[in-house]
DNA sequence: ACCTGAACACCGTTCAAGT
DNA sequence: ACCTGAACACCGTTCAAGT
């Protein structure tokens, strides 16, 4: 049937967004596709690698950051953007979390975090500790909105106020640049 | 076999602390109380529920904050007395979280963190939503360093360093604290 | 080179039936 | 009231065999 990686993980994303992470077996993508569950072992070795798979094509839209831009400034608009791409695909927080917790996955969603401390003056380690803390709340706080977003999808929650999400996202994030921008860049 | 939900929620840390998540089967628990996995639906609804009181189990041991500290110390010992509490139990952070997520536990990880923020004059809803952005921290990076833990033992990966997770720790919560503490109460 | 059929060793959950 | 046996509808993964 022609299949190869590039199908297979775009019919991955397809049902992970349609039906969420839970109906996302190998099974199901297989049938997306024609095809037997035990196909897709030819092409991506394990579910692991497909689920990383997905995670590099959602993580694909996350816009590069504006290079000349103040510090607070550039990490308010990556992780304004970062959260916003995940909030386009059902349960992304929870695959991007999920490969990054296992170190696959080509791309990393902190990197353009990283690279604007890295501009800012901070050298490599203290950039990427401080970069995965503001990953850490973006990641915690979508995985608990998308969470929320399907128990009321399935019925067990009354629909929430998106706005709150909103608000506490902002105050969140506002704690942690203002923690990261109020350090001396080798404290 | 006089089985009972604290039995059972017993068995069911042992088997996580020993084996980890992925073997807290419904069937493995059942296993090590001499039952049925069917006999544990007599006790608890499901497995969700189950994992919750795990949780609460877990959360117990996590100690009552000082009162007349100063913030920024008491958000500090709140956070480190957490993270020590859940890299006590192989997987905790995990199953923590995952709980957190569904609303479910009686224990709310982040309380004690609130209840900081309130003394030191934070109105109810800042104080959960700074609290949280913490939590998401703890969270984040305890499950990083517990997912690793286990790719370690499973042999794919070579052992780290733990300081480097202390000192990532530390850098993290520094940024985070600092944010909270540098915040007028009601801005 | 790529795909199928069929199996292996599991899951969470339900429910009639036993004691 | 509490537990068993057996089933239902699934999983991820492997592998001989087909084309």
């Amino acid at each position: 049937m022609a299949v190869n990686r590039e199908l297979i993980v775009g019919a991955a994303l397809g049902i992970l967004d349609e039906f969420g992470l839970a109906d996302m077996s190998m099974r199901r993508i297989g049938d997306a596709l024609g095809v037997q569950a035990a196909t897709i072992y030819w092409h991506i070795p394990n579910k692991q690698a497909l689920l990383a798979g997905v995670s590099d094509a959602i993580l694909a839209d996350v816009p590069v950051p504006v290079t000349d831009q103040p510090l607070a400034a550039g990490l308010d608009a990556w992780a304004r953007s970062l959260r916003s791409v995940l909030l386009g695909h059902r349960d992304a927080a929870e695959v991007v979390a999920a490969t990054l917790a296992v170190g696959l996955g080509e791309r990393v969603p902190d990197e353009g975090c990283v690279a604007a401390l890295r501009r800012a003056g901070w050298d490599e380690v203290r950039a990427r500790q401080a970069a995965r803390a503001a990953l850490h709340f973006v990641l915690g706080h979508v995985t608990q909105e998308q969470t929320r977003r399907n128990l009321v999808d399935f019925g067990v929650l009354k629909s929430p106020i998106d706005v709150l999400d909103d608000e506490g996202f902002t105050v969140g994030l506002d704690i942690v640049v203002r923690g990261i921008a109020g350090w001396s860049p080798q404290a």
